[in-house]
DNA sequence: ATCATATAAGATAATATATGTCTTATATAA
DNA sequence: TTATATAAGACATATATTATCTTATATGAT
């Protein structure tokens, strides 16, 4: 089982979609999701959970859509891993504190809080804008895409 | 989803079980079951693949049991993680090479590259003798208390 | 040799989690 | 008013994890 999971690579590729549009008005769910090769049930379903977090702003209605909920620059990949799937956790000792008796003495606990710690900074470090800026032509067949209007 | 596994924590259980007791002889997966609050059938499959890893060598029959296949100082939790678990894996882009088209302009993955090599190389650093050493008592890691048998 | 005790191995069951689909309701621009 | 979009949640499927059960086999001790 990976850490990064599917349906949050799924949440991932939609808000890149987002901040690649950013500024130009509501993107449909129905377009990011094919675009992005996400099955579009599923993409709503996910558009719902980000937009509950406020990651994303909707607009009803016709010529509607979803936009992001602030600047890509603002946006971080473990914001979207946390709404989609919960809070990343090395094990269950370091989630909840209550699971188990040793934790004052444990150094594995320790360790495991530093590794955690390691991984989440590093996935907040991880923007929105820089997944727009390089390497991102999509996965379809790397054709140059048109620019929305 | 914890990323170390319950199965995984049992399994460190065990193991930390036979490093407390190394230099005696082979301790029965009955005995370090109950002493661990690990369920005992399933210690038996644990152990058993351990021993395929070569982590512990078997010894059949009466006053059998399982050594440690190497000094405590010479086994890492990593190497129990992923004989118990498999590989740790950030994403399935990162483990499987094949499973993503943009991979090589892809700067995502170059950063869940990196932080996968600070996990591993986080839990490779933890040895068994390190966590003989404090925390005497070491039942009870946390996990749902069940005893079989 | 027989027996008691231990591991070996694999089938199977039970749970938990993740993923995907469907239906109905509601908002809103044109 | 209508077409198009999101909202919400029920439902279904798939997969992974954890746990149990059964039978076979090895071996030290009597």
């Amino acid at each position: 089982m990976d850490i990064v999971r599917r349906n949050t690579d799924y949440a991932a590729r939609l808000m890149v979609h987002l901040a690649k549009h950013y500024g130009n008005g509501p993107i449909s769910t129905r377009t990011a999701a094919a675009e992005e090769q996400v099955p579009y049930q599923l993409a709503c379903k996910l558009m719902q959970k980000l937009n509950n977090a406020k990651l994303v702003t909707s607009c009803m209605g016709p010529k509607g859509g979803f936009v992001l909920g602030a600047e890509p620059s603002k946006i971080s990949l473990l914001e979207v891993v946390e709404v989609i799937q919960g809070p990343i956790s090395m094990n269950r000792c370091v989630l909840n504190e209550d699971a188990c008796s040793r934790k004052t003495i444990c150094t594995v606990r320790e360790k495991l809080i530093d590794l955690q710690k390691i991984i989440t900074k590093g996935l907040a470090a991880i923007t929105l804008d820089e997944l727009t800026r390089r390497g991102r032509s999509n996965r379809n067949t790397g054709k140059r895409k048109r620019i929305k209007q």
